[in-house]
DNA sequence: TGTACATCAGTGAACGCGCGTTCACTGATGTAC
DNA sequence: TGTACATCAGTGAACGCGCGTTCACTGATGTAC
């Protein structure tokens, strides 16, 4: 097929797949299914190449055609975990909905997600994979739900749904430095400096909840814990200064 | 030695102890010691009872002697982590200084212990062990970080230093019942509901910043810490309504 | 104080397991002429 | 349209590793009389 085709080198995303190719793309997706599965079942260290393989009907060796190692197919899982966790908090975000309200759906998104995906959750927030080493490439996806904060954060300043917080404490010193240094960063957003500050607070009590309800720390106390954490995501709205 | 005991069972906590039971003391505590130097140097998969006995210079064999499994020497070192946090906790906060004062060094002191042993930390507070089902018996020594809080909060409404949050949502419903229910289990200490359901949000928040500390979240943004801890500590401490 | 017996610590070999990764190979799919 | 060659996917065997746990044993320490 495509004969008008003069380029040898497979590159070329124009061209029609051929059947080697499609297959290629198949299988890697259905390793990638296969090792997410695992991984749910079982955790980071249950995840296992000869497993992987031996499921999917292959020896283990074949895998190595698709991810040069275990560690690659790791980094595929936590980026695709991060994209997951993304999509979910950048969807509750967008709407025309009053800021408070999508802020709430946003908290609420992101802890569906986790308890819907522990094992998936607790490889990018959880304790380091021991021996792993995540690549820089991972970066890029694992900003996507803080920047969803920050784009609503930033928009409510814009539409004037957040006001000045009363008594707060003044940013100086290092905290207004990294502050600043990353208002520049997310440039064409408009972010104060103490609300960025609080934003990020807000951002780790999040995250501090759902680790706690999914790794067990609440239990025989506020367990279930729908009705702390509505609170708290009330309490964090007005924290940051939502009307 | 100790003629005069007729009790021949080796229960007996006033008899002096044989050579053979100071050993055995002793080397229960070297094993220990060996094993959290493993797990500090790579992590609770690192730990390997092969390699404590290597190190031991003993045969692996040797300590089934000591703890009967693993599981068993993973239990003692997280019953361990945790007295050594709570210990930390409680130490910052005894003393006659402002409640304030002793919420803040309470809250550094535990991240002070995090990060001397980020391992630790993560055996306690990071993504469950797999394959590991933590027994009740920790469950004491789990609470004692969150009890020293608990302990201050309820101290400060004693003398006067908590006072009355303004605009606070109410608490009620399945929440306000959590709340009692705890509060009744904690008994002497007079927390009311709310405060102790905002006392889990700032608790949670503590962890919260600590974890992502700890475990990566921070890069390249809020790195080091050390400014946006001491800024959430001193918002935290207002929040739950310190003066 | 001395002897006979019981308790216990530590040894060494073994079982059975699973893992990640490499490598030379066969056979199917794709490409150039 | 057909043939010759190149590319690539998947195989099967192997390397080398480390692990937790069991078990029959030797020899030292403790105990009762």
């Amino acid at each position: 097929m495509s004969t008008e085709d003069t380029v040898s080198v497979p590159a070329a995303g124009s061209r029609t797949a051929t059947a080697r190719e499609r297959a290629r793309a198949e299988l890697t997706r259905e390793i990638k299914e296969e090792a997410r599965r695992q991984l749910a079942a079982s955790g980071a260290d249950g995840l296992s190449l000869r497993a992987v393989a031996r499921q999917l009907g292959m020896v283990s060796s074949a895998l190595y055609r698709y991810y040069p190692s275990r560690d690659d197919l790791l980094t595929a899982l936590i980026i695709d975990a991060y994209d997951a966790i993304g999509a979910a908090a950048e969807g509750a975000v967008a709407g025309a909905a009053p800021a408070r309200q999508r802020w709430a759906s946003a908290c609420h998104a992101v802890r569906d997600w986790a308890r819907a995906n522990p094992h998936e959750y607790a490889l990018i927030y959880g304790s380091p994979v021991p021996g792993y080493r995540a690549p820089q490439t991972t970066i890029r996806h694992a900003t996507r739900v803080p920047l969803a904060f920050v784009g609503l954060l930033s928009a409510a300043v814009d539409s004037g749904e957040v006001a000045e917080v009363k008594d707060a404490p003044p940013v100086d010193g290092e905290l207004a430095e990294q502050a600043a240094t990353l208002s520049a960063i997310l440039a064409p957003l408009s972010t104060p400096a103490d609300l960025l500050v609080r934003g990020v607070i807000a951002w780790t009590q999040l995250f501090g909840m759902i680790s706690f309800e999914l790794f067990g720390q609440f239990v025989g106390s506020f367990e279930p814990a729908d009705a702390v954490f509505a609170y708290a995501v009330d309490q964090l709205a007005a924290f940051v200064g939502m009307r």
